[in-house]
DNA sequence: CATTCGTGGTA
DNA sequence: TTACCAAGAAT
């Protein structure tokens, strides 16, 4: 049967539209670099690496990373034999540090508890570090060809338009989750996992979504109505506030840098930063400066301000810079050679911060 | 259920 | 310049 001469999806089976997406993926197969090529057989530690590092994040932000973990750390065993501070380094830019944290420990866990082998169940791969829903799914179905519905920003948002679902997200996740499974086919379960995040991501697009290359338009609801580039509606998102701080730039007699290590949990937490004030709403004054200047030194303030938008708030963080005499090796911290920056866990905001330091001071 | 948790690309 | 957005999870 060929596209032109089927039914409209409204009266096919779901066995039938399932068929119809697959036959879509075959024709537009992405190379990504962490696809199996037809044919091969999926390596489970590849699709959860790929998993992990692309919630909430582009396949171009992700893929250097892929290339570069791979290379590294080729298998779960070397990952897991790896300290986390290795992967902080490594995972340094691609943001959401948990992810890095809870890769650890999954990696750690597969392999103490678990002989080195990713579990094929999704209640099994839902009680590891960094698995979720989502993730879970993702991995049933990719890695081991089990049957699992996906569900991804991509998948509610086809979702959402082929039934032209109107009520807002989040409150409307369960409902999308629940016809999405009921499109869920038993055959190639990982093809089409990913054939519906493709759709998502090329032809079913927030915006401007391309219906005319779509293989399930014709049964698309919001299309019909004219309502598809609306869907899904989304309640709302609070402002962000904006936070200030000021950042020590510090250097001793050899031109090495004070840095030190985050909380480990929370925000950017166990990353690397410039020592600074605490970020509150309220611009730091002289004695915030003295309370958290790292030793008691005359600092001179450098011109501008380093911006940075965090997921929740905005920051705006002035730089004080100094010079520390010889003795100082016993503060709270640690001192780092300038040419020796690209071997710490600098976060994206802390980089520009040693930016804009480099070129005020 | 709402909040916390990054970053860079895009309109 | 601002706001939105991306293959979400943990709490």
């Amino acid at each position: 049967m060929t596209d032109d001469s089927a039914p409209p999806l409204s009266e096919q089976t779901s066995e039938q539209a399932a068929a119809r997406l697959l036959s879509w993926y075959d024709r537009n197969r992405r190379d990504l670099p962490w696809r199996a090529k037809p044919g091969e057989v999926a390596d489970p530690y590849r699709v959860w690496l790929s998993e992990i590092m692309l919630q909430q994040t582009t396949v171009p932000a992700a893929a250097p990373y892929f290339r570069a973990f791979t290379e590294r750390w080729p298998t779960v065993h070397a990952l897991a034999a790896a300290p986390l501070d290795d992967l902080l380094v490594a995972w340094a830019g691609l943001g959401y540090y948990a992810r890095a944290r809870n890769l650890h420990a999954c990696a750690r866990t597969v392999v103490d508890r678990h002989g080195g082998r990713f579990p094929d169940e999704e209640t099994a791969l839902l009680a590891l570090p960094g698995i979720g829903a989502y993730t879970a799914a993702a991995i049933t179905a990719i890695a081991f060809g089990r049957k699992a519905t996906v569900v991804d920003g991509n998948v509610e948002r086809v979702i959402a338009r082929m039934f032209a679902v109107t009520d807002p997200l989040p409150a409307v996740k369960p409902t999308l989750r629940r016809l999405a499974a009921t499109r869920t086919p038993d055959q190639r379960p990982g093809d089409y996992a990913q054939a519906m995040m493709d759709l998502g991501a090329t032809v079913c697009t927030p915006r401007k979504p391309k219906c005319m290359l779509c293989p399930w338009s014709d049964g698309c609801a919001a299309r019909a109505s004219g309502i598809a580039e609306t869907l899904p509606r989304k309640l709302a998102k609070a402002d962000k506030p904006t936070r200030r701080g000021t950042a020590f730039w510090l250097l001793n007699p050899d031109g090495a840098v004070l840095l030190r290590r985050r909380a480990e949990r929370g925000l950017l937490g166990g990353m690397t930063e410039v020592p600074s004030t605490a970020w509150e709403e309220t611009t730091p004054d002289a004695a915030a400066l003295l309370a958290h200047q790292p030793i008691a030194v005359g600092w001179r303030a450098l011109p501008g301000v380093v911006r940075h938008t965090f997921s929740h708030f905005h920051l705006e963080l002035g730089v004080v810079t100094a010079q520390a005499g010889a003795g100082w090796h016993a503060v709270d911290g640690m001192w780092v050679p300038i040419d020796q920056l690209d071997q710490q866990a600098l976060p994206s905001v802390m980089v520009k911060v040693v930016r804009h330091a480099l070129a005020h001071a």
